[in-house]
DNA sequence: TTGACACATTCCCATATAGGAATGTATTGT
DNA sequence: ACAATACATTCCTATATGGGAATGTGTCAA
């Protein structure tokens, strides 16, 4: 199988940068695409396309106004992200304890030996990406 | 181009539905690789691959144990998400509070035509998807 | 050292991109 | 009817992906 389909939820839709930056655009107020093209500096077609995956997903609404298209984010479409994420948000306030711990136990030297946790990132992994 | 790399951030990422249950599975605590295997019935290479690009993106951290692999989810990681989503909140409760106006309107029959937004979703757009 | 256990990696492949270019479609003004 | 405007769609292609299967690697026990 393949990767799913932008297409298929809020999830795999708001994964593309270009997107988000036009949820952000049009929370405030609906907009043509013509200004979206304008503000973002990407090439219509792509604007085009994007905006259909965010309709698809319910991201966006649409209005016809004369030969005119205005969108508008729905903001209400992105509450599924923001309630997933915010169960871990009791986790990073612990974590961030276990942290603040940490930084006060080094300004006191002591014995403070002990495997702990790798939290290695990209290039830690993998070198050569071209 | 092709679509972003899923170890390109933490939006790319949690897209895929299974790395989003891993999380959830490794919030509480860390766990071997076996019990991720077990508890979300996939196969094991799917698991370590999953592992792999959430450690990428530190959305994980890993601790050895004897032959095991302790994962343990990065709550920290996800912090961006949660604040990207946060910026939508004031916008969908302003549409809620239209919402329950356009209701109240509704039992007290009078006039309501206009335009209005269409919200279609995904069968309305494309009815033969494959 | 050898076997078993616990994971990680590689190979193979059907699939869905995102962007660029070109073209299609709907609406307005004259 | 026709040109112009504003978008949408299609065609093309390089690329990354997730799953299955097979294999590689590291660690422990005897």
């Amino acid at each position: 199988m393949a990767r799913a389909a932008t297409t298929s939820d809020a999830f795999n839709a708001v994964a593309e940068p270009r997107r988000r930056e036009i949820l952000n655009y049009l929370a405030l107020q609906e907009r043509p695409v013509g200004e979206i093209v304008d503000s973002l500096g990407v090439a219509q077609p792509s604007v085009s396309k994007h905006l259909r995956v965010l309709l698809e997903v319910g991201l966006v609404n649409v209005r016809r106004d004369g030969r005119r298209m205005l969108y508008r984010t729905n903001a209400e479409a992105i509450r599924p992200l923001h309630q997933w994420t915010e169960t871990f948000e009791r986790y990073w306030r612990h974590q961030l304890s276990r942290v603040k711990e940490r930084a006060e136990r080094k300004s006191n030297p002591s014995n403070d030996a002990g495997p702990g946790f790798s939290s290695r990132r990209k290039n830690d992994l993998d070198g050569n990406k071209n």
